[in-house]
DNA sequence: TAGGCCATGTAATGTGTTACATGATTAG
DNA sequence: CTAATCATGTAACACATTACATGGCCTA
């Protein structure tokens, strides 16, 4: 159900579904994605319920728009669910899951693998996410306390990333240290190798 | 797709679907939820699919129970899963996206209590995670680098838990903080409020 | 004898993804 | 002239949630 309310949160000005497939590629992104193929549909839902109007308007550049505004239903359903409790329960981690069956590959060294994709991965996107940030630190300073109401909401949601994501790097970061300790006694066999050279050697000598 | 991995990586050992939805909210559960209302009809599709087969048993206790076994078809779509890339970027927080457009509420002290509400769930949610590790340290050790495979693999993900989970916490703190720094200037309408009473003393005398 | 566990599912609805289809305007 | 951006959608399929329906066996 939270799509229908992040379109809602989203048209506090009157929107096109094509605005809106924009603001989920630039801010909203951080927290859930959308394709216009999904949007659309459930903008035209949310309509037929009433918490929408649209009407329809030439373009500047490109074909007619179809622009959306939020009804007084419609505000009163997104203020519902912002008073609501916090949403939580339903995250679902599918590299998790692929971790925790891994074992079924029966070789360490693919898990290890995998981990140090994961890695890279949530480096980038905490580079990202950094990057965000220091934007909006350059630009309104460093004490999110003195924003305005929006800058701050949007902040701490922000905020909440960077602290995720870095954990998860440390995350992985302990993991791969325990699949090295794990490795090592590939040492010994290393070890065992270089005896077996030694023996070869030795009845040379 | 990740549900139908999942079940396939449940199925090292045949099972039923009852057996299945149980395994789920033992250990699954903490990265991934499903009820049986959903993995029963999976489990016919991955049949009709090649990727199980089923056979029909008389229970000790109950109504006859259908036991699934992995095909070696569905073995090797379990394993290309496995090698595949970390299947990452479809995480969704829709607390986040409350947060987000929270400011639409306009009283910041909804926002704090919203917090306060998230950190209360996170904590007991961290502490959950916390006793399943204490107990795995307890029977194991404290090295998972000496775990066996399955259990090392588990470790890891729950570790991952533990990390993100605790990060969160300590993004509520941080966040209440801010909201009581930006509450602080209450002070000074607090002050505002001493200075009209003082108006009023004032004319008195 | 009441309630919980074992065990299976269907039906209706809702949500999300992928692929396809169309076409104007503008900048290089 | 070509590619990007603007702009809207449909169709088919896949996945998920909620509610409903059934019934035996065991324990308190």
């Amino acid at each position: 159900m939270s799509l229908d309310h992040i379109l809602l949160g989203l048209l506090r000005e009157p929107a096109t579904g094509y605005d809106l497939g924009n603001a989920f590629s630039e801010n909203v992104r951080h927290f859930w994605s959308a394709e216009l193929s999904q949007i659309y549909p459930t903008l035209k839902r949310l309509e037929q319920r009433g918490m929408l109007s649209s009407r329809v308007e030439p373009s500047p550049k490109g074909p007619n728009r179809r622009v959306y505004t939020l009804t007084d239903e419609g505000r009163a359903e997104l203020l519902g669910w912002l008073r609501g409790d916090p949403a939580v329960g339903t995250e679902r981690f599918a590299y998790l899951a692929q971790l925790y069956f891994m074992d079924a590959l029966g070789d360490i060294h693919q898990t290890r693998a995998f981990m140090t994709a994961l890695r890279s991965h949530l480096t980038r996107w905490l580079a990202q996410l950094r990057a965000v940030e220091h934007d909006v630190v350059a630009t309104h300073g460093g004490d999110p306390a003195r924003y305005g109401d929006a800058g701050f909401h949007h902040f701490a949601a922000l905020r909440m990333g960077i602290h995720s994501i870095g954990s998860k790097v440390a995350w992985c970061d302990e993991t791969l240290a325990a699949i090295d300790r794990r490795l090592a006694p590939a040492h010994d066999a290393g070890a065992a190798a270089r005896d077996e050279a030694w023996k070869e050697m030795e009845h040379l000598l």
